[in-house]
DNA sequence: AGTAGCATGTAAAAAGTTACATGATTAT
DNA sequence: ATAATCATGTAACTTTTTACATGCTACT
């Protein structure tokens, strides 16, 4: 009591107790939870995931059941302790930080001058490139989920992140069709020295 | 020759030599520069940005000249060499990697369903509030960014980074305004515990 | 007199990535 | 046989954030 001994800002803490207080898992299996979904907004590796989970525990906000198969690997399944519930329910109720994006695309464009056309067009391709097929994906997984909305609660939830995703690809893609036609009807001389 | 001084990963590096290759200046100058646009797509801080320009000193890609303003505060204006101009544009022709984003709000709303729906839509409230003034924002640079397209070719490239912002942003207020009817026209009972 | 801006940095901590290490099982 | 998947983790490194430290000038 008193000094808080979990991480404030470790989002990964709350990833793992999120996944928790739905049902019991492994490390392994909450790595590809994530993959499937969560890793679209907030991506998390093993190297963050173990040693969180061996922090959690430690501080009694998590338990790990060792689950022994002999001759197959080792396999602990952890569940959410009351204390991890409570501090999972503070972070959610706390306002959410500003979003944090990293677009190197955008930076190479921003000093894109000194390369010229090419460079920039064959950059732009593939971003779009990047996207095309994981807007249609998206579009077809927003569509089961939206079928299967009366099963769980939890449905509408996941199905909010998911236009977020639908939305946000669309708006990839809009620009990448404008960008290139921007470059192409501004024919520049392109960057390389005489 | 042979080993590579500069780290390969670090953007840092090549936002000061896109700023340099523009034109000389100092790091707080080019810190007020990412403020002002680089910065919705990838910050800098201080805390990165003095130590990454000792090492490109070093490392021969910037040369600083110092002034020192007697009875003012130092002042270091630094330029870019041949060989920093090199590794500007080696870096400019690689494929961009992939888009890297973190949002706290999805992560928050994807595990929504265990404090029920009023804390929910504040946290999408609060979401539409940071962006509804920032896309005007955008909007009104992009136009004059479109009339004064004709004075430098470097416009063009600001411009579809602007682009890009004014399209997200307009993703993001129109998910905020679907979210908010759905979590409406769904009236869960809450998370609170019984 | 106090705040904001100019201008430089450092140190420590936190967060995140990458590569490595191990070893069984199952599918091709 | 070989590759992929299951399953755990560690160590080193890089990157990023946060807080601190200094001191001058100009404005209110």
């Amino acid at each position: 009591m008193g000094v808080c001994p979990v991480a404030i800002d470790n989002r990964t803490v709350y990833i793992i107790l999120g996944l928790l207080n739905h049902e019991p898992m492994s490390g392994y299996d909450m790595k590809k939870r994530i993959e499937v979904s969560i890793s679209q907004f907030w991506d998390v590796g093993f190297g963050q995931l173990y040693p969180t989970l061996k922090k959690l525990e430690a501080d009694g906000m998590i338990v790990r059941a060792g689950e022994h198969h002999p001759g197959r690997p080792d396999r602990y399944v952890y569940s959410i302790t009351d204390r991890g519930r409570q501090l999972l329910r503070r972070w959610l109720e706390e306002p959410a930080s500003k979003e944090y994006v990293r677009y190197e695309i955008l930076l190479k464009l921003f000093f894109g001058g000194l390369v010229g056309r090419e460079a920039n067009i064959a950059a732009i391709e593939a971003f779009r490139a990047r996207y095309s097929g994981a807007a249609d994906l998206l579009a077809a997984y927003g569509e089961e989920l939206r079928l299967a909305l009366g099963d769980s609660p939890d449905h509408l939830y996941y199905l909010l992140t998911v236009i977020f995703g639908e939305k946000v690809y669309k708006a990839y893609l809009e620009w990448a069709e404008e960008a290139l036609k921007l470059l192409q009807s501004h024919q520049s001389s392109g960057g390389d020295q005489p």
